[in-house]
DNA sequence: TATCAGGCCCTAG
DNA sequence: CTAGGGCCTGAT
């Protein structure tokens, strides 16, 4: 185990934001995130994070992941004062990390997400990687399987996974995985693509939209612009900003304060916090 | 029973 | 180009 000092970070807050549908809060103090063929045991008390790793060659991995090299106090400092509501958005949800996860796996699970809720797409994520992702064993002995490759679903009939309950999402996942697995469609490329390009390239999915294509920029790209604007997003602009929500104030990051509104929608009425 | 969940595809006009 | 119907499924 590896412990790190840590500001303006909250694996809480960060499994409640919804980036990731394997992360787990176990509800103990400690979470479970697996990401690709990699799983991770963490836990966290106060600024004190601590990491179930071997090695810090693992580590550096979930650095990465976590974002932890940027500066995250900046976006607090950059929320308009006056805003209220983004104000208390970001008091809330300050721990959050914008996650640097993987290109597929990000585009499956959101294509999965679609007209969806969580508890579903995660069962249907956790369907499809017991079913196709390689079995795997920590050296504690934890069995849990990787995301499986676009390579695993392609060839297989359209509907073959609503065995897997992703109802009519089967076609989409399938067909897509066909795409990407044939080189149609070159995820390395969209990799070294600018937010524009590369979001019109993903858009060329099969049941990838402009919503779903915005989260995969975000949260596997990196592109901090993307702002992703689903049906809770829609509803609070409308309320919160009647005039307009401010984009051209939060330039280049607006990604990063849709997390805190989405945060916010999220976790209002409920306890109004998660954790700190 | 109807609506909604982190939408998208397809067809009409 | 925009508008609207249809869609798997389970929770409320």
């Amino acid at each position: 185990m590896i412990s790190l000092e840590l500001e303006n970070f909250s694996l809480a807050q960060i499994a409640a934001s919804g980036q990731c549908f394997r992360m787990t809060d176990l509800k103990d103090g400690s979470f479970e995130i697996i990401a690709g063929d990699r799983y991770l045991k963490a836990s966290q008390e106060g600024n004190i994070v601590n990491f179930g790793c071997g090695s810090l060659k693992e580590l550096d991995f979930w650095i990465k992941y976590f974002d932890l090299e940027e500066n995250y106090a900046a976006f607090g400092d950059a929320v308009d004062p006056e805003d209220d509501y983004l104000s208390e958005a970001y008091r809330r949800g300050s721990g959050i990390r914008i996650l640097r996860q993987d290109l597929w796996e990000v585009t499956a699970s959101f294509l999965i997400s679609q007209n969806n809720n969580i508890s579903r797409i995660r069962r249907c994520i956790a369907n499809i990687c017991e079913r196709y992702g390689r079995k795997m064993q920590t050296e504690d002995g934890v069995i849990y399987h990787a995301f499986p490759e676009a390579e695993a679903f392609a060839g297989l009939e359209p509907d073959a996974l609503m065995a897997c309950n992703l109802g009519y999402r089967s076609k989409y996942l399938v067909r897509s995985a066909e795409m990407i697995a044939s080189g149609k469609i070159s995820l390395d490329r969209i990799k070294r693509m600018r937010y524009p390009d590369a979001k019109a390239e993903l858009l060329k999915l099969y049941g990838v939209g402009g919503k779903v294509a915005d989260c995969i920029c975000l949260f596997a790209l990196h592109h901090l612009e993307a702002f992703p604007t689903d049906t809770h997003i829609k509803q609070v602009l409308a309320r919160e900003y009647p005039e307009g929500f401010p984009f051209a104030r939060y330039g280049g990051y607006e990604g990063v304060i849709q997390q805190y509104i989405f945060y916010r929608e999220l976790t209002d009425g409920k306890d109004g916090e998660i954790n700190a």
